[in-house]
DNA sequence: ACTAACCTTTACGTTAACGAGAAGGTTAAG
DNA sequence: CTTAACCTTCTCGTTAACGTAAAGGTTAGT
């Protein structure tokens, strides 16, 4: 069990965040003492990690809610089985249209990175005659 | 040339927002008749599209400020050339760090899929005794 | 020349995702 | 048993990226 500033320092975020987080339901400590202090544990960090990638991959607080549990499924519950595919499936879309946008600007970027360096030569070849 | 609404409708913005885009220095009409109306050219069309895709891909506004020329260079000027070569690999990396955290996610995403269809899979076959 | 459908600037409003105190209680090591 | 380093709940502030009128000028088709 760690309490929240310790969850914040290995997740890279503040305990401000965490706490902010939890308001939201999307982190909840696994207990709370009766004089108030949150205590965690290594679930609740890989979650805080994981929200913090799809944040930076271009997902609100919103958005993130509505998939975060996808990702920490117990195997317990064995109904709405199908319901919970087919989301999965919608955030894979998801994922893999941000994916292709990425690699689009990645070739466009590769693409200029070349164009400039022949520039580069050429200039570098005219100066050395 | 075309006007603001035109170039809102084709970006999938509003003019407000490309008003907004051409304060902070992102987007700029051709020209800006006298009596303040804007006309824009394809190029500003393209500008736009590609800001809504890195903003979409977790770029601020700020951060695409200091990239989006790098995807619209003028083959003309012939100076600093390897500064831009510096800052096209920079995003390249900063890009390519995104694209991982996205596999990653995919990864998980996929293998949850299939761990649930397992699962589904065992319950039919268990009603179908 | 009329009018719908554009365009302009100015300015206040909104949402998301926290930051930054204030005022006070708790823990853990020496 | 003291004290530094934690923790708590407020509450107000901030930044980004626009939204939304208000009040008025312009264009283009009929």
């Amino acid at each position: 069990m760690y309490k929240i500033g310790e969850i914040a320092k290995q997740a890279g975020v503040t305990t401000r965040t965490l706490r902010y987080y939890e308001q939201l339901g999307l982190v909840s400590p696994d207990e709370i003492t009766p004089n108030g202090y949150r205590y965690y544990n290594d679930r609740a960090l890989d979650i805080t990690k994981r929200i913090k990638n799809l944040q930076h991959v271009g997902l609100s607080l919103d958005e993130i809610k509505d998939v975060i549990g996808l990702y920490f499924q117990q195997k317990k519950e064995l109904e709405a089985k199908e319901k919970t595919v087919g989301y999965l499936q919608l955030h894979l879309e998801q994922i893999n249209s941000k994916i292709s946008l990425l690699e689009k600007a990645r070739e466009e970027i590769q693409e200029q990175i070349s164009l400039t360096q022949e520039l580069m030569s050429k200039l570098k070849s005219k100066k050395n005659v």
